[in-house]
DNA sequence: AAAGATAATCTGCCCTACAGACTATATGCT
DNA sequence: AGCATATAGTCTGTAGGGCAGATTATCTTT
């Protein structure tokens, strides 16, 4: 580790942690605000889109991907329970496990959750230009992918549950 | 990635706030390890990244663009002068606000996390060509400066404080 | 049948972030 | 000048959320 003799060289920053900070941080701040009568606000809302897209995953599968404690998932459950936007059914195939399934209310709340934080998002990108807008979103599903293989939201292995 | 038939019409939930989510959660991950030794970790590393590229803030300025509170900073920056990384000086405009300026070791250890941080983010997009990489970087900041003006890193409303 | 692993829940503690009070200085008003 | 108000930074106390660890029920393995 040689410093060299540099009294103020600036050198350039690495800015993907520092623009992807900002940027989550604003998308945070609109969607409290969208999702503000959820249990858990943005963190419920995620869990609510998780749940609704795909195979119902049960709340080990569900805690692993968002990246929540196990035993902070059961009162969110608990308290989306009580709101009647989710539901936990026994797994047929597993009597220890519970599928995570929205109800009808669970679905309606969250495509007009959806509508508007897909305005916002829109919002948050006014700064590009349509297809640059496509094009980012190309490139970080991508890197996301790769970085982290296990954690896209669309991914459940299992046969498709309920007939 | 074709789910087949769905019983009750998926939408395309919206992915920015998902892929952000993730990418920077794997950030975090690889940064905290390198920044461990730091006083506050992540934080850490990014309290002592933007003291030191561009003019000296005070602290809160420094709380505000980095979404800290000012009573954390407080604390915060007492263990970076305990550490000799950070030193406090007396704004000469002003005898109520303190500037925040690294030292030379502080510098030496931001050059070294700066490089590993460099190498880490390089692997984070290493499922992208490396003229995608730039692209991202360039519409990310261009996002992250136009959804939130005030919180650009290299910043500062002041002339240049020390002679 | 016994042993070990896993899903979910429950209990208790720690730690951090925030509110609020306090001091010192700056700015604005009359 | 003098007074009121705003701001920078620090200190104190507290509420709340996250995490570790134990518990129960079920699955798997031998």
């Amino acid at each position: 580790m040689t410093i060299g003799e540099r009294p103020q060289a600036a050198h350039q920053p690495s800015t993907l942690g520092w623009t992807l900070t900002v940027l989550l941080r604003q998308w945070h701040e609109r969607v409290e605000d969208i999702a503000r009568d959820l249990p858990q606000g943005v963190r419920g809302y995620q869990v609510l889109s998780a749940v609704t897209h795909g195979t119902p995953p049960t709340q080990a599968a569900l805690a692993a991907r968002l990246g929540i404690d196990r035993t902070v998932m059961t009162y969110l459950l608990d308290a989306f329970e009580g709101c009647d936007l989710l539901r936990r059914t026994p797994d047929p195939a597993d009597r220890r496990a519970r599928r995570i399934v929205p109800t009808d209310h669970g679905r309606a709340v969250l495509a007009d959750l959806d509508a508007r934080v897909t305005e916002a998002e829109a919002d948050l990108l006014r700064g590009l230009a349509p297809n640059e807008r496509t094009l980012l979103l190309t490139l970080l599903e991508r890197a996301a992918s790769t970085a982290s293989p296990n954690t896209d939201p669309c991914t459940e292995v299992l046969p498709p549950p309920l007939p």
